[in-house]
DNA sequence: TTGAAAGCGCTAACAA
DNA sequence: TTGTTAGCGCTTTCAA
């Protein structure tokens, strides 16, 4: 029979071969650069490949195979937090594996990004900053193993690799405590990924350190109007009463915050500190300069692949909460707290 | 011979063809709804399939069809901004086609993210963002029906879809004109996409009317960081020189004019005027109010993919550059310029 | 080191 | 309306 080269679009494993005057095993030995081929032979299979433009068909290579290599992951873009996230797990699944990357959006619910990625037969899902129940979970890793991102969920849910909450509360506010600041405000998440845990490590320290009585919580959000908003309610309470240390639930609150203050003629860190969460690009601008709570991207996504692959090989395990920590990141909004002399000048 | 069910990992077609006691391809036809199944055999299918959780595996469908359906993304998440665009596709798309996304990233360079859609075998590619020369467009679109979106190319190169950034560019200026402004800024992106545009824009509008001697031009860039710069170039000027209306090239920039001239004690919109472009999120955000250009996503996606679907049934289209117009979203950042009493003040 | 052949899960002729 | 059969492009035994 005549080798059927060139018949239709695209070049094929079998025109390669034909090309080459050797067997498609031989080409798809060379081609993913396995043992097994001469010298002669892998020269002749590559030059072969390149005359022809061909490129493996990766929907052929990963049906034939058990396992695909490829790492499914629900995202919601809303935050732009999630797009350095998604960085972070590129350079970390190297070149064994791949990512494929299906959006939450506001048309395309959580079932239907999911389904897509199953039917890709992917052997792991991550989920980052996806809202879901805990249902919602469990159903979705008994059909695929799952991996929740930065995020918390009821025991034994499902496997989660996420940044300790509660102590970088805590050393947020610890940080607010050593430069003197007794007068302390948390604008909290209203329910959002870490948001509680968040809050207690703020109450904890609070609370060691006697100075309850001085600290106040206001509701707040994941936006720039939630910091906002809380910031004017601040402006509408007494001087002497304002807090002069703000830790806020994200740097995008904080922004908010930091920007109404200082509209309203606020000089900070000097009159005021803030202290936002994420280390987000926006608070590494040289222009905001915001201290903040650093959830290492890198470790996070580490770790997640880690956990990915493991279970890849081995998807029975039981859920596991990974748990790192996070890192205090100065810069130009917190500073010492006011004293009583420059406090009566606010 | 014994039917095969339930032999490995997920359910198959053969699978539920046992289970309902029908043919695999009545299966396939009622999985697809398509017409040619009696009500009675498309129930028994439905029903098989739902107990043995049966999902179709796309990648095994899509390497049975010559076209896939799917339209790879290649995106640059670094601008928040494309966040947006992305799910306006998904919405354009609506069920009859898939969207693929592969992100370029400092460690993952664009000829990679391409080289994995062009492997899955998309039938059109979508570029988002991306830093590419005309050479590696002209290159890609060899092998797959590329179209880019929001940026100019040389003519001829590839299929462009994109908002007038000569037109943004002068409908921003006119604002600031028609609002009494006369020493205008254009702060520019420093060679980023649109910039030069937007720039002729400015230019034209502003000899338009005469005014060329009053406007200026400081070099300025995409992020908040640049704008800030630039203000702080403004105030360094005699307050009697200084423009009262200013055009930034996005809207990020023009946040870092705002933060700046803010904190300066400079009161927007009394004294500044400032305008962004791109009606991105944190311009729409009621604590930031920005005076902003429209790049409506909701058009550029639908003619993007409405050019997609045309590519894949005719990839030999010739390169066509589809231009939309752009729209003046006045918020709070913009008022008539300060009279010379008011002025005085500053 | 090489090649022949079977088959991954599906769809699309074609036949019945 | 239904079933049979032949591949899509690849990897992987198995034999040579």
């Amino acid at each position: 029979m005549v080798p059927k080269a060139e018949t239709t679009g695209r070049p094929t494993i079998t025109d390669v071969a034909a090309e080459a005057g050797v067997s498609t095993s031989l080409v798809s030995l060379v081609m993913r650069n396995l043992p097994g081929a001469s010298p002669a032979n892998r020269k002749r299979v590559s030059e072969a490949a390149e005359r022809l433009g061909y490129r493996p068909d990766s929907r052929a290579q990963r049906l034939r195979k058990k396992q695909t290599g490829t790492i499914g992951v629900v995202v919601n873009f809303e935050h732009p937090f999630h797009a350095d996230m998604i960085e972070a797990l590129y350079a970390e699944i190297g070149s064994r594996y791949e990512l494929a990357i299906s959006a939450v959006t506001p048309g395309r619910k959580l079932e239907e990004a999911v389904a897509g990625l199953i039917n890709e037969r992917c052997d792991v899902l991550l989920f980052l900053g996806v809202v879901a129940t805990d249902e919602q979970l469990m159903a979705f890793d008994k059909e695929l193993p799952s991996i929740m991102l930065h995020r918390r969920l009821s025991e034994g849910t499902i496997d989660t690799v996420r940044v300790d909450d509660v102590d970088g509360g805590r050393m947020a506010t610890e940080h607010l405590l050593s430069h003197g600041h007794r007068r302390v405000l948390y604008i909290d998440g209203s329910g959002k990924a870490g948001s509680d845990d968040r809050l207690a490590g703020f109450m904890e320290t609070v609370a060691g350190k006697g100075l309850a009585e001085f600290a106040t919580v206001l509701p707040g959000g994941e936006s720039e109007d939630d910091g906002a908003r809380a910031m004017r309610e601040v402006l509408a309470m007494p001087s002497d009463d304002r807090p002069t240390g703000i830790f806020a639930y994200n740097d995008r609150c904080a922004l908010g915050v930091l920007y109404t203050a200082v509209r309203a003629g606020i000089r900070v860190p000097d009159e005021l500190s803030v202290i936002g969460y994420d280390d987000s690009r926006i608070s590494r601008l040289i222009s905001v300069g915001m201290t903040t709570i650093r959830q290492d991207t890198k470790s996070v996504a580490g770790s997640a692949v880690a956990r990915a692959i493991a279970r890849m090989q081995e998807p029975a395990l039981s859920a596991v909460d990974h748990v790192l920590q996070p890192t205090l990141i100065v810069r130009s909004t917190t500073a010492a707290a006011p004293n009583p002399a420059t406090k009566d000048i606010l």
